[in-house]
DNA sequence: CTGAAATCGTGCGTATACGCATGAATGCGA
DNA sequence: TCGCATTCATGCGTATACGCACGATTTCAG
Protein backbone atom coordinates (compact mmCIF):
# COMPACT_ATOMS: atom_id res chain seq x y z
CA UNK A 1 0.00 0.00 0.00
CA UNK A 2 1.01 3.67 -0.86
CA UNK A 3 0.25 7.12 -2.26
CA UNK A 4 -2.85 5.37 -4.07
CA UNK A 5 -4.53 3.96 -0.59
CA UNK A 6 -3.48 7.15 0.98
CA UNK A 7 -5.27 9.24 -0.49
CA UNK A 8 -9.07 8.57 0.63
CA UNK A 9 -7.52 8.30 4.31
CA UNK A 10 -5.16 11.68 4.91
CA UNK A 11 -8.66 13.28 3.02
CA UNK A 12 -10.93 11.67 5.60
CA UNK A 13 -8.92 12.58 8.80
CA UNK A 14 -8.11 16.20 7.37
CA UNK A 15 -12.16 16.61 6.65
CA UNK A 16 -13.09 15.11 9.87
CA UNK A 17 -10.29 17.12 12.19
CA UNK A 18 -12.24 20.33 10.22
CA UNK A 19 -15.26 19.70 11.18
CA UNK A 20 -14.14 18.82 14.82
CA UNK A 21 -12.73 22.40 14.91
CA UNK A 22 -15.14 24.23 13.23
CA UNK A 23 -17.98 22.55 15.63
CA UNK A 24 -16.28 23.65 18.29
CA UNK A 25 -15.43 27.13 17.17
CA UNK A 26 -19.13 28.17 15.99
CA UNK A 27 -20.96 26.75 19.48
CA UNK A 28 -20.60 29.63 21.21
CA UNK A 29 -22.63 31.12 18.48
CA UNK A 30 -25.36 28.21 18.69
CA UNK A 31 -24.40 27.03 15.09
CA UNK A 32 -22.99 24.03 13.51
CA UNK A 33 -20.36 23.67 11.38
CA UNK A 34 -22.08 22.92 8.68
CA UNK A 35 -25.15 25.49 9.69
CA UNK A 36 -22.18 27.93 9.13
CA UNK A 37 -21.37 26.61 5.85
CA UNK A 38 -25.04 27.28 4.91
CA UNK A 39 -25.07 30.76 6.18
CA UNK A 40 -21.64 31.58 4.78
CA UNK A 41 -22.80 30.12 0.66
CA UNK A 42 -26.14 32.57 1.68
CA UNK A 43 -23.95 35.78 2.59
CA UNK A 44 -22.40 35.88 -1.08
CA UNK A 45 -24.87 37.05 -3.08
CA UNK A 46 -28.75 36.89 -4.12
CA UNK A 47 -31.44 34.41 -2.79
CA UNK A 48 -30.67 30.91 -4.48
CA UNK A 49 -33.05 28.19 -4.84
CA UNK A 50 -32.82 25.10 -2.60
CA UNK A 51 -31.69 23.15 -5.29
CA UNK A 52 -28.57 25.46 -5.82
CA UNK A 53 -27.72 26.41 -2.40
CA UNK A 54 -27.32 22.73 -1.88
CA UNK A 55 -25.26 22.17 -5.29
CA UNK A 56 -23.00 25.18 -4.17
CA UNK A 57 -22.31 23.50 -1.03
CA UNK A 58 -21.58 20.25 -1.77
CA UNK A 59 -25.04 18.94 -0.15
CA UNK A 60 -27.92 16.96 -0.51
CA UNK A 61 -31.11 18.50 -1.11
CA UNK A 62 -32.82 16.73 1.42
CA UNK A 63 -29.94 17.45 3.70
CA UNK A 64 -30.14 20.94 2.94
CA UNK A 65 -33.89 20.81 3.17
CA UNK A 66 -33.56 19.84 7.03
CA UNK A 67 -31.09 22.52 7.79
CA UNK A 68 -32.88 25.44 6.01
CA UNK A 69 -36.21 24.32 8.60
CA UNK A 70 -33.95 24.59 11.46
CA UNK A 71 -32.58 27.69 10.33
CA UNK A 72 -35.96 29.39 9.75
CA UNK A 73 -37.17 28.60 12.73
CA UNK A 74 -34.08 30.70 14.61
CA UNK A 75 -35.44 33.38 12.23
CA UNK A 76 -31.83 33.35 10.60
CA UNK A 77 -32.94 32.14 6.74
CA UNK A 78 -36.36 32.52 5.18
CA UNK A 79 -37.95 31.31 2.14
CA UNK A 80 -40.02 32.62 -0.24
CA UNK A 81 -41.83 30.96 -3.04
CA UNK A 82 -39.70 31.10 -6.36
CA UNK A 83 -41.01 34.64 -8.70
CA UNK A 84 -40.95 32.41 -12.05
CA UNK A 85 -40.83 28.76 -10.73
CA UNK A 86 -44.00 27.57 -8.68
CA UNK A 87 -41.93 24.45 -7.96
CA UNK A 88 -38.86 25.75 -6.18
CA UNK A 89 -38.33 28.27 -3.27
CA UNK A 90 -35.73 31.08 -2.75
CA UNK A 91 -33.69 31.77 -0.08
CA UNK A 92 -31.73 33.94 1.71
CA UNK A 93 -30.16 35.09 4.49
CA UNK A 94 -32.42 37.68 7.09
CA UNK A 95 -30.98 40.71 8.74
CA UNK A 96 -30.52 38.81 11.94
CA UNK A 97 -28.75 36.07 9.41
CA UNK A 98 -26.20 38.35 7.99
CA UNK A 99 -25.86 39.71 11.76
CA UNK A 100 -24.63 36.23 12.99
CA UNK A 101 -22.67 35.53 9.46
CA UNK A 102 -19.88 38.40 10.70
CA UNK A 103 -19.83 37.09 14.36
CA UNK A 104 -19.53 33.23 13.05
CA UNK A 105 -16.89 34.30 10.37
CA UNK A 106 -14.67 36.02 12.34
CA UNK A 107 -15.14 32.68 14.97
CA UNK A 108 -13.59 31.04 11.56
CA UNK A 109 -11.04 33.11 11.41
CA UNK A 110 -8.43 31.16 13.56
CA UNK A 111 -9.00 27.90 11.95
CA UNK A 112 -8.84 29.14 8.37
CA UNK A 113 -5.48 30.47 9.56
CA UNK A 114 -4.22 27.52 11.22
CA UNK A 115 -4.61 25.69 8.15
CA UNK A 116 -3.12 28.27 5.79
CA UNK A 117 -0.44 28.64 8.29
CA UNK A 118 0.18 24.78 8.01
CA UNK A 119 1.65 25.08 4.74
CA UNK A 120 4.57 26.64 3.28
CA UNK A 121 3.85 29.87 0.54
CA UNK A 122 2.55 28.67 -2.88
CA UNK A 123 0.77 25.32 -1.20
CA UNK A 124 -1.92 26.68 -0.12
CA UNK A 125 -3.25 27.31 -4.04
CA UNK A 126 -1.71 24.20 -4.85
CA UNK A 127 -3.99 21.84 -2.65
CA UNK A 128 -7.02 23.70 -3.67
CA UNK A 129 -6.29 23.19 -7.09
CA UNK A 130 -5.62 19.32 -6.37
CA UNK A 131 -8.80 19.06 -4.10
CA UNK A 132 -11.15 20.35 -7.09
CA UNK A 133 -9.24 18.02 -9.31
CA UNK A 134 -10.32 15.13 -6.74
CA UNK A 135 -13.50 16.42 -6.43
CA UNK A 136 -14.34 16.84 -10.50
CA UNK A 137 -12.57 13.29 -10.90
CA UNK A 138 -15.25 11.60 -8.31
CA UNK A 139 -18.33 13.38 -8.97
CA UNK A 140 -17.58 12.98 -13.25
CA UNK A 141 -17.46 9.54 -12.30
CA UNK A 142 -20.98 9.20 -10.79
CA UNK A 143 -22.27 11.38 -13.16
CA UNK A 144 -24.71 9.62 -14.56
CA UNK A 145 -26.70 9.29 -11.71
CA UNK A 146 -26.89 12.67 -11.16
CA UNK A 147 -26.17 16.61 -11.80
CA UNK A 148 -22.57 16.80 -10.02
CA UNK A 149 -22.50 19.85 -7.73
CA UNK A 150 -20.81 23.38 -9.39
CA UNK A 151 -17.91 24.35 -7.71
CA UNK A 152 -17.29 27.78 -6.85
CA UNK A 153 -14.44 28.75 -5.28
CA UNK A 154 -16.08 32.12 -4.30
CA UNK A 155 -17.99 30.36 -1.51
CA UNK A 156 -16.54 29.82 1.81
CA UNK A 157 -16.34 28.07 5.28
CA UNK A 158 -14.45 28.28 8.22
CA UNK B 1 -11.58 36.10 -0.27
CA UNK B 2 -8.91 34.09 -1.58
CA UNK B 3 -6.56 30.60 -1.28
CA UNK B 4 -7.41 30.53 2.60
CA UNK B 5 -11.01 30.61 2.80
CA UNK B 6 -10.76 28.08 -0.73
CA UNK B 7 -9.23 25.50 1.49
CA UNK B 8 -11.78 24.59 3.78
CA UNK B 9 -14.59 24.33 0.92
CA UNK B 10 -12.35 22.37 -1.53
CA UNK B 11 -11.62 20.01 1.51
CA UNK B 12 -15.13 19.21 2.23
CA UNK B 13 -16.43 19.19 -1.27
CA UNK B 14 -13.39 16.63 -2.02
CA UNK B 15 -14.21 14.76 0.91
CA UNK B 16 -18.33 14.47 0.91
CA UNK B 17 -17.45 13.51 -2.90
CA UNK B 18 -15.25 10.74 -1.95
CA UNK B 19 -17.82 9.37 0.32
CA UNK B 20 -20.89 9.74 -1.66
CA UNK B 21 -19.19 7.42 -4.30
CA UNK B 22 -17.33 4.91 -0.77
CA UNK B 23 -21.02 4.53 -0.42
CA UNK B 24 -22.01 4.01 -3.90
CA UNK B 25 -19.40 1.43 -4.59
CA UNK B 26 -19.75 -0.80 -1.38
CA UNK B 27 -24.05 -0.46 -1.19
CA UNK B 28 -23.71 -4.34 -3.50
CA UNK B 29 -22.26 -5.61 -1.07
CA UNK B 30 -24.35 -3.70 1.92
CA UNK B 31 -21.89 -2.66 3.15
CA UNK B 32 -21.67 1.74 3.56
CA UNK B 33 -18.59 3.72 3.22
CA UNK B 34 -17.62 4.01 7.09
CA UNK B 35 -18.13 0.28 7.58
CA UNK B 36 -15.40 0.17 4.87
CA UNK B 37 -12.60 2.09 6.99
CA UNK B 38 -13.98 0.10 10.28
CA UNK B 39 -13.17 -2.58 8.32
CA UNK B 40 -9.86 -1.84 6.57
CA UNK B 41 -8.50 -0.51 9.78
CA UNK B 42 -9.05 -3.76 11.22
CA UNK B 43 -7.70 -5.24 8.33
CA UNK B 44 -4.73 -3.98 8.80
CA UNK B 45 -3.22 -6.39 11.97
CA UNK B 46 -3.83 -7.15 15.37
CA UNK B 47 -7.13 -6.89 17.58
CA UNK B 48 -7.73 -3.07 19.04
CA UNK B 49 -9.42 -1.32 21.60
CA UNK B 50 -12.61 0.24 20.71
CA UNK B 51 -10.42 3.35 21.59
CA UNK B 52 -8.02 2.54 19.35
CA UNK B 53 -9.80 2.06 16.30
CA UNK B 54 -11.59 5.09 16.94
CA UNK B 55 -8.19 6.65 17.11
CA UNK B 56 -6.73 5.34 14.11
CA UNK B 57 -9.74 5.93 11.70
CA UNK B 58 -9.86 9.50 13.03
CA UNK B 59 -13.40 8.83 14.55
CA UNK B 60 -15.47 9.81 17.39
CA UNK B 61 -15.52 6.83 20.22
CA UNK B 62 -18.82 6.85 20.18
CA UNK B 63 -19.71 6.58 16.70
CA UNK B 64 -17.06 3.47 16.48
CA UNK B 65 -19.37 1.60 19.21
CA UNK B 66 -22.74 2.55 17.21
CA UNK B 67 -20.91 1.11 13.91
CA UNK B 68 -19.60 -1.90 16.28
CA UNK B 69 -22.91 -3.33 17.29
CA UNK B 70 -24.39 -3.14 13.48
CA UNK B 71 -21.30 -4.98 12.30
CA UNK B 72 -20.99 -7.81 15.34
CA UNK B 73 -24.17 -8.23 14.42
CA UNK B 74 -23.77 -9.02 10.87
CA UNK B 75 -20.89 -11.08 11.95
CA UNK B 76 -18.19 -9.04 10.70
CA UNK B 77 -16.38 -7.97 13.83
CA UNK B 78 -16.17 -10.10 17.10
CA UNK B 79 -15.75 -7.76 19.89
CA UNK B 80 -14.02 -10.03 23.11
CA UNK B 81 -13.19 -8.40 27.04
CA UNK B 82 -9.36 -7.01 26.92
CA UNK B 83 -6.86 -9.64 28.07
CA UNK B 84 -5.32 -7.12 30.79
CA UNK B 85 -7.68 -4.16 30.85
CA UNK B 86 -11.03 -4.64 32.38
CA UNK B 87 -12.55 -1.31 30.78
CA UNK B 88 -11.36 -1.62 27.52
CA UNK B 89 -12.75 -4.34 24.63
CA UNK B 90 -10.35 -5.66 21.49
CA UNK B 91 -12.15 -5.45 18.19
CA UNK B 92 -11.34 -7.93 15.36
CA UNK B 93 -12.65 -9.46 11.98
CA UNK B 94 -14.26 -12.41 12.18
CA UNK B 95 -13.31 -14.51 8.93
CA UNK B 96 -16.40 -13.58 7.43
CA UNK B 97 -15.42 -10.08 8.04
CA UNK B 98 -11.95 -11.01 6.22
CA UNK B 99 -13.68 -11.87 3.51
CA UNK B 100 -16.08 -9.63 2.91
CA UNK B 101 -13.21 -7.20 3.23
CA UNK B 102 -11.10 -8.21 0.42
CA UNK B 103 -14.17 -8.11 -2.00
CA UNK B 104 -14.55 -4.20 -0.51
CA UNK B 105 -11.16 -4.05 -1.28
CA UNK B 106 -11.28 -4.85 -4.74
CA UNK B 107 -14.74 -2.53 -5.53
CA UNK B 108 -12.97 0.47 -3.97
CA UNK B 109 -10.02 0.23 -6.22
CA UNK B 110 -12.04 2.27 -8.97
CA UNK B 111 -12.52 4.82 -6.81
CA UNK B 112 -9.04 4.87 -5.42
CA UNK B 113 -7.72 4.82 -9.71
CA UNK B 114 -9.97 7.68 -10.19
CA UNK B 115 -8.46 10.04 -7.52
CA UNK B 116 -4.82 9.27 -8.64
CA UNK B 117 -5.34 9.60 -12.03
CA UNK B 118 -6.68 13.12 -12.01
CA UNK B 119 -2.80 13.94 -10.33
CA UNK B 120 -0.44 13.86 -11.86
CA UNK B 121 3.03 12.50 -11.05
CA UNK B 122 4.29 13.00 -8.02
CA UNK B 123 1.44 14.96 -6.58
CA UNK B 124 -0.13 12.34 -5.18
CA UNK B 125 2.35 11.71 -2.28
CA UNK B 126 2.74 15.83 -1.95
CA UNK B 127 -1.40 15.73 -1.52
CA UNK B 128 -1.27 13.75 1.06
CA UNK B 129 1.36 14.91 2.93
CA UNK B 130 -0.40 18.37 3.03
CA UNK B 131 -3.57 17.41 3.88
CA UNK B 132 -1.86 15.17 6.19
CA UNK B 133 -0.45 18.35 7.71
CA UNK B 134 -3.49 20.33 8.00
CA UNK B 135 -5.07 17.45 10.26
CA UNK B 136 -2.21 17.54 12.78
CA UNK B 137 -2.59 21.50 12.82
CA UNK B 138 -5.88 21.37 13.29
CA UNK B 139 -5.86 17.98 15.90
CA UNK B 140 -2.87 19.66 17.38
CA UNK B 141 -5.06 23.44 17.88
CA UNK B 142 -7.97 21.54 19.81
CA UNK B 143 -4.78 19.54 21.84
CA UNK B 144 -6.37 21.12 25.03
CA UNK B 145 -9.32 19.19 24.94
CA UNK B 146 -8.41 15.67 24.05
CA UNK B 147 -6.25 13.15 22.62
CA UNK B 148 -5.72 13.93 18.61
CA UNK B 149 -6.53 10.50 16.49
CA UNK B 150 -2.81 8.45 15.57
CA UNK B 151 -2.50 9.31 12.35
CA UNK B 152 -1.24 5.93 10.52
CA UNK B 153 -0.79 6.19 6.77
CA UNK B 154 -0.91 2.11 6.55
CA UNK B 155 -4.69 2.67 7.27
CA UNK B 156 -6.72 2.41 4.18
CA UNK B 157 -10.07 3.53 2.59
CA UNK B 158 -11.73 3.36 -0.85
C1' DC C 1 -1.92 3.29 50.95
C1' DT C 2 -5.61 6.51 49.54
C1' DG C 3 -8.16 9.70 47.02
C1' DA C 4 -8.42 12.19 42.84
C1' DA C 5 -7.77 12.20 37.99
C1' DA C 6 -7.79 9.79 33.84
C1' DT C 7 -9.50 6.17 30.85
C1' DC C 8 -12.81 2.80 28.87
C1' DG C 9 -17.20 1.68 26.88
C1' DT C 10 -22.05 2.78 26.88
C1' DG C 11 -26.01 5.46 25.78
C1' DC C 12 -28.62 9.77 24.87
C1' DG C 13 -29.74 13.75 22.16
C1' DT C 14 -29.01 16.61 18.22
C1' DA C 15 -27.33 17.36 13.70
C1' DT C 16 -25.98 15.89 9.12
C1' DA C 17 -25.53 12.61 4.85
C1' DC C 18 -28.10 10.46 1.34
C1' DG C 19 -30.95 7.04 -1.24
C1' DC C 20 -35.58 6.45 -2.24
C1' DA C 21 -40.39 7.64 -2.97
C1' DT C 22 -43.93 11.05 -3.74
C1' DG C 23 -46.77 14.84 -5.68
C1' DA C 24 -46.71 19.10 -8.20
C1' DA C 25 -44.82 21.88 -11.79
C1' DT C 26 -42.05 22.52 -15.89
C1' DG C 27 -39.69 21.27 -20.17
C1' DC C 28 -39.36 18.73 -24.32
C1' DG C 29 -40.37 16.03 -28.35
C1' DA C 30 -43.76 14.17 -31.48
C1' DT D 1 -51.45 20.22 -28.05
C1' DC D 2 -50.42 16.20 -25.38
C1' DG D 3 -47.91 12.76 -23.04
C1' DC D 4 -43.68 11.66 -21.09
C1' DA D 5 -39.39 12.93 -18.91
C1' DT D 6 -37.27 15.97 -15.89
C1' DT D 7 -37.03 19.00 -11.99
C1' DC D 8 -38.37 20.90 -7.42
C1' DA D 9 -39.23 20.39 -2.56
C1' DT D 10 -40.76 17.26 0.93
C1' DG D 11 -40.40 13.43 4.00
C1' DC D 12 -38.90 8.77 5.54
C1' DG D 13 -35.50 5.48 6.99
C1' DT D 14 -30.84 4.32 7.96
C1' DA D 15 -26.22 5.54 9.04
C1' DT D 16 -22.69 8.52 10.92
C1' DA D 17 -20.61 12.59 13.78
C1' DC D 18 -19.92 14.14 18.33
C1' DG D 19 -20.64 16.45 22.88
C1' DC D 20 -22.10 15.14 27.22
C1' DA D 21 -23.08 12.21 31.14
C1' DC D 22 -22.42 8.01 33.60
C1' DG D 23 -20.50 3.86 35.98
C1' DA D 24 -16.54 0.89 36.31
C1' DT D 25 -11.68 0.43 36.19
C1' DT D 26 -6.98 1.97 36.11
C1' DT D 27 -3.36 5.30 36.89
C1' DC D 28 -1.05 8.77 39.38
C1' DA D 29 0.40 11.91 42.99
C1' DG D 30 0.90 12.83 47.78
Amino acid sequence: MGSKSDIPIALRAAYLALHRCSDAAFAAQGITADQFVLLATLARGDALTQRELARRMSSDPSTVRAMLVLLERLGLVKREGHPTDARARTVALTAAGKRKFRKLWAAGEPIRSQMFDALNPGEAPLLVQLLNRIATALNEASISVGQPPSFNSHEVEP
